[in-house]
DNA sequence: GAGGGAACGCAGTGGTCCGCAGGGGTGTGT
DNA sequence: ACACACCCCTGCGGACCACTGCGTTCCCTC
């Protein structure tokens, strides 16, 4: 039932660049080392996010990565449906789903509905936390604690 | 994000046992049947759902399962939790989880909060629904277009 | 008490995805 | 020119999925 690294690294990796955001680019090899992440495997999530526009590339020495749009505009959900595909325990919970391919017998499906409340759970949450949201809470979290941070 | 069929077939099997509860026993080859499963796949899920108390097994001729307690006692969460293990979408938003083995730097974790949310958001959901509420639910249906059931 | 239905259990299998690592290419500031 | 950092393809060992096959054990029915 776990989410994959995929997800997890996605937004760690999108947090720390809504927590540099105005310092200019990050280079991939510094948020990797301060998340504790594989550099070379983070370089194959960023290339989705990048496509999907959540992020932008400046090439070239002094390069790295920026925020493609506001922290306050980019959801949990957006990074996770890029990274993982749609947010939703089963196929049949999909928003557009078509009734005629659902189980053997469509009409005698009993556990559909459960599985929709279960996508509306998931979504009331990642659709709601921005990376603008995350950084506020880490950056409280700090000041209550400052002695647990470096 | 999907998950697995275990918990999905499992589901379906345990609804089956419900909605003929006090039938007698039900053989795992009927109810493959009547939700299109293949019934050799399913004799594994039953196995854990067994050792954990949820379904009885009767055992020769005219032998099968039936459930373990009452279907208003057994929830949706309790069939996921055995099938596909904890409900949670990562590790560290686990109940008791040690947070010493959280991430890299478990003092620098800015997502942990929002897995613990998405996971009380899904607990919410199936911790709620038994077996019960889809029979009652299923019947409903039943009652209201007839025409779409056999 | 023989037959057979049905639960048990183990082993294997093709496929997909995960979580990387390696290595080369490409564009850009200094 | 050089170094830096993004870009992209490939491979790879391992795990899990969704089954299938086959044999064994139990026990009701005839």
């Amino acid at each position: 039932m776990y989410i994959s690294t995929k997800g997890r690294y996605g937004t760690k990796a999108l947090f720390e660049l809504a927590l540099h955001a105005g310092e200019g680019p990050q280079a991939l090899r510094e948020i990797a080392a301060r998340q504790g992440l594989s550099e070379h495997y983070l370089e194959q999530l960023v290339g989705p996010l990048r496509k999907a526009g959540l992020i932008q590339s400046i090439r070239g020495a002094q390069g790295g990565y920026v925020l493609g749009r506001d922290a306050s505009d980019i959801t949990v959900g957006d990074i996770l449906r890029v990274l993982e595909g749609p947010v939703s325990p089963t196929e049949c919970a999909l928003e557009n789903f078509d009734f005629s391919h659902c189980c053997a017998n469509p009409q005698v499906c009993p556990d559909r509905d459960v599985w929709i409340k279960v996508r509306k759970g998931i979504e009331q949450v990642v659709d709601t936390i921005t990376l603008r949201d995350l950084v506020e809470d880490w950056q409280s979290n700090v000041e209550r604690a400052p002695v647990y941070y470096i």
